[in-house]
RNA sequence: GGGAUGAUGGUGGAAUCGGUAGACACAGCAGACUUAAAAUCUGCAGUUCGAAAGAGCGUCCGGGUUCAAGUCCCGGUCAUCCCA
């Protein structure tokens, strides 16, 4: 007999799955739809990739077997940085550089022998794609949801680009990890901040997402419920608006303090001493760089004082106005009241410059000499709040706010923490915003009919300034409105926007009317199983249900408003500990994998070296399970594959033996081990794969000692129905060899069976006082009497009762029998 | 600082409902086959004491609930992630 030559095998199913069609959607089931995250196309699978892949490989093959239509599509996030940075590089061109990479990464997916839906590929960079992404801008423009506004933004050093509040990861950006700055442009913006109480409340929709992923998103919105009211300023006519949450300790405010970028700063500023004025100039200038982390935790906190003052509503007690570094104009209304008795950031402030602290917020059991050397932060009773003295924080927030309102001067506010994504970036390899420029008519949007704007060949990409603000040829355009001169937009798109629609592109992905058919998306939608890296909570995750609701308002999809029913967020595979990257040269990219030890061996590894959720270490020592198993499958097989030809997998063979029994049993519990996996959507196939090894010894015992049985035979039979989903290739050469002509994978998997599964007989642990004394084997079913009676007839245990009185009997049928004495 | 999650043999992990801890595999050791090696097959393998039978201990540490705890509760240590 030959060896299992993996390699012929695998290329040669893989060509013919290609060449049928084998995984086009049917349209005939109910529909299930399987999605992973779709890649950027950055040259190389790795087996990361391939483990999110074979995840929902599987998930898709099982629930196919399990007689779904499964929808599994794939395509390329092909817009973004990499492609511009190798053109830089290397002076090449960043589409030709990406289609080649699409075209090699296509070739590794097909490698990996993945059932996916060919037909329904997309690649976000071609203008059939992009161009709906401007048709989207242009609907969201329309709505009022896409606005230009100056704002200080992120600003990516290194990239030469904005980046979103959601890109910015500890003060750093996502990408390429340098620290961002901040500046003051002219920037297009969505408004997710419409749907912010929606994106909130509807987490609560989907309890098929892992809760920490809903943690997050809650934080990032960071709904604050508090009160919101005005300082009057001394000096000239204005007020200064303060939200906190804590206004229950408003009568302890020593200080306002306010943004340097505060609009307040501007009109103060002629009225104050020269000298001060400068200061607070020279200060403000200093800031403007300054990243919202370096001002809000890495600074120390620092102010000026302006010389005005401002009266306390509430207290009508005069305050000085600081402006300072760590309050920021974006967030809230740019202006907080100082209390540093009860803020730890103010109170650490109010020391630095000799401020007083003025404690109105006590512990129910404390004085208030008591609390002199720290923040009091906790909610307490107020004292010195004069009519709201001896309230507790909760009914004085009420009881302050209701008292605000009622005199004008304040109201109960919601406020929130995420802001408005900011979309534009000044590169060139993205989809260019659809507006224009007109001298006459002022901002315009570009009419559909002349969609999509191509992205224009031959910009100067030197990662200098944004390419296509140099190209006069691309931005002169005539204003379809006057027909005057006009300029074109010059930012391009997040990338993110295109990765927030795409699960809809599959469902109708050659539609030139329209992104997609609503009647495909009533279909279709939603995604009934999501995977992906949890790297994605607030980016990715966000900004598509943030789409998806806006879609669902137009009425361009379903009933309901959310694109991912479940979620499942894979673990990562490092290598040495480390997380694989081209740029640390330590990546381990498929195609070695699958030369050396063949596609089948490495999903079944990825799926069972850890539960799916883990991170797991790449070792190439750790694979050797898997190769043998998949050498040991046909070494066991192969002999036998002619007799087992004429057995009817579907019907349960006669087991007379305890061996046929066991045999039957390590096969029925593979099965049922695939399906409960799968059905309970825990996905924990590493456990199903220890269950194949276990079906795999039995087998392996029974073609020695009962080659001929009908059981053995029946075990040969069924082997590739149940290792399809997980060893495809492998799974397909099995089936072809028993005779069949269709494909396995277009099979119905085995129902685990429960003459296989009962047992006749069991083990009963006999314990006294709770320690193992002894194990009986009986008949399952057995009565408590009967079981207490052997019990009593094992050695250990009459030794453990010797002069000892039975207080009790703990009796579990067909566990355990425990025997309490004194 | 706050929150979430986790910690099981040399290693990855199993134990899905409070009921036999360590399935299955990797690495290791021994044997069979072989001129030899690889491959394959068979066996051993938590730890301590013991020649063995067997007994004790054992799921990060300390308490608790329970007839019974890897699993539930309280406190702590460490790790990872998220938020400041």
């Amino acid at each position: 007999m030959a060896d299992y030559d993996f390699r012929s095998v695998e290329a040669r199913w893989q060509q013919r799955w290609e060449t049928e069609k084998t995984y086009r959607t049917t349209a005939a089931g109910q529909k299930y739809y399987v999605l992973e995250m779709l890649p950027y196309p950055s040259g190389d699978l790795h087996v990361g990739h391939a483990k999110n892949y074979t995840i929902g490989d599987a998930i898709a093959r099982m629930m196919r077997m399990l007689g779904y239509d499964v929808l599994h599509p794939m395509g390329w996030d092909a817009f973004g940085l990499p492609a511009e940075n190798a053109a830089i590089a290397r002076n090449i061109d960043p589409g030709d550089w990406t289609r080649s990479n699409i075209a090699n990464m296509q070739r590794q997916v097909r490698l990996m022998g993945t059932g996916y839906d060919w037909s329904r590929e997309i690649a976000t960079c071609t203008p059939e794609y992009y161009r709906w992404n401007q048709w989207l801008f242009l609907r969201l423009y329309e709505a009022g949801l896409a606005y230009k506004r100056e704002a200080p933004v992120n600003w990516c050093p290194q990239d030469q680009t904005v980046l979103a509040n959601e890109q910015v990861i500890d003060g750093r950006c996502w990408r390429c990890n340098s620290l961002v700055e901040r500046r003051n442009l002219s920037q297009w913006f969505l408004k997710i901040t419409d749907y912010a109480d929606r994106l909130l409340n509807d987490l609560e929709k989907l309890p098929g997402w892992p809760e920490r992923t809903k943690t997050m998103q809650r934080n990032w919105i960071g709904r604050s419920e508090g009160t919101q009211f005005s300082f009057f300023v001394e000096s000239c006519d204005a007020s200064i608006d303060v939200f906190t949450t804590r206004v229950d300790t408003a009568f302890g405010v020593t200080f306002l303090a306010i943004a340097a970028e505060h609009p307040l700063v501007a009109t103060l500023l002629p009225t104050l001493e020269p000298a001060t004025a400068a200061a607070i100039v020279a200060f403000g200038e200093s800031l403007k760089s300054k990243s919202e982390l370096e001002r809000t935790s890495l600074m120390e906190k620092q102010g000026i004082f302006t010389g005005a003052y401002a009266t306390n509503p509430l207290s009508g007690e005069r305050v000085p106005i600081w402006v300072t570094n760590y309050v920021l104009a974006e967030y809230g209304t740019g202006a907080v009241m100082g209390v540093p008795a009860h803020d730890e950031r103010d109170f650490v402030f109010a020391q630095t410059y000799g401020l007083p602290i003025s404690y109105v917020v006590l512990p129910t059991e404390q004085k208030a000499e008591q609390v002199q050397d720290a923040a009091f932060t906790d909610d307490g009773v107020l004292v010195a709040s004069g009519e709201f003295s001896g309230m507790t924080s909760a009914a004085a927030r009420k009881a302050i706010t209701a008292s605000l309102t009622s005199r004008g001067l304040g109201q109960v506010r919601v406020n929130y923490r995420v802001r408005d994504w900011l979309v534009s970036r000044q590169r060139y390899w993205g989809t260019p915003i659809p507006i224009l420029t007109c001298e006459q008519c002022g901002e315009l949007a570009v009419p559909d009919k002349q969609l999509p704007i191509m992205l224009p060949s031959g910009a100067p990409i030197t990662g200098e300034g944004s390419p296509l603000a140099r190209m006069p040829e691309f931005i002169t355009t005539t204003c379809p409105k006057c027909g005057g001169p006009a300029r074109r937009e010059s930012d391009t798109m997040d990338t993110f926007f295109e990765s927030s629609w795409y699960y809809l592109r599959y469902l109708d992905p050659q539609n030139d009317r329209a992104p997609w058919a609503p009647e495909n998306a009533k279909q279709w939608m939603n995604v009934d199983q999501y995977i992906g890296g949890a790297e994605h909570a607030v980016l990715h995750l966000l900004y598509s249900r943030f789409f998806y609701k806006f879609f669902h308002d137009q009425g361009w999809v379903g009933e309901t408003d959310e694109p991912f029913e479940r979620l499942f967020h894979q673990g990562m595979v490092l290598y040495n500990s480390e997380k694989m990257s081209k740029s640390r040269g330590n990546v381990i990219g498929i195609d070695r994998i699958a030369e050396q030890y063949g596609v089948d061996a490495m999903r079944l590894f990825l799926l069972y070296v850890t539960p799916p959720e883990d991170t797991s270490d790449w070792n190439d020592d750790g694979i050797s399970g898997r190769i043998r198993f998949i050498a040991r499958v046909w070494r066991l097989c192969e002999p036998h594959l002619q007799a087992a030809s004429h057995v009817d997998v579907r019907v349960f063979p006669q087991a007379n033996t305890k061996e046929e029994k066991a045999l039957l049993r390590a096969v029925h519990t593979a099965v049922k081990s695939a399906l409960d996996e799968t059905l309970s959507r825990r996905f924990h196939y590493n456990a199903t794969i220890a269950k194949f090894d276990e079906y795999l010894n039995a087998l392996s015992t029974a073609t020695t000692a009962m080659p001929d049985s009908p059981c053995t035979l029946y075990a040969i039979a069924a082997l590739p129905l149940v290792l399809a989903p997980f060893a495809p290739h492998i799974a397909e050469e099995l089936w072809a060899g028993l005779g069949h002509r269709t494909s396995v994978h277009l099979e119905r998997f085995l129902e685990p069976d429960p003459r296989a599964l009962d047992v006749d007989e069991i083990t009963l642990v006999v314990q006294v006082n709770g320690k193992i004394r002894g194990r009986i084997t009986t008949a399952p079913g057995i009565s408590e009497d009967d079981a207490l009676a052997l019990a009593h007839a094992e050695k250990p245990v009459i030794a453990a009762l010797e002069g000892k009185t039975i207080r009790k009997v703990i009796f579990v049928p067909n566990k355990l029998v425990n025997i309490v004495a004194t």
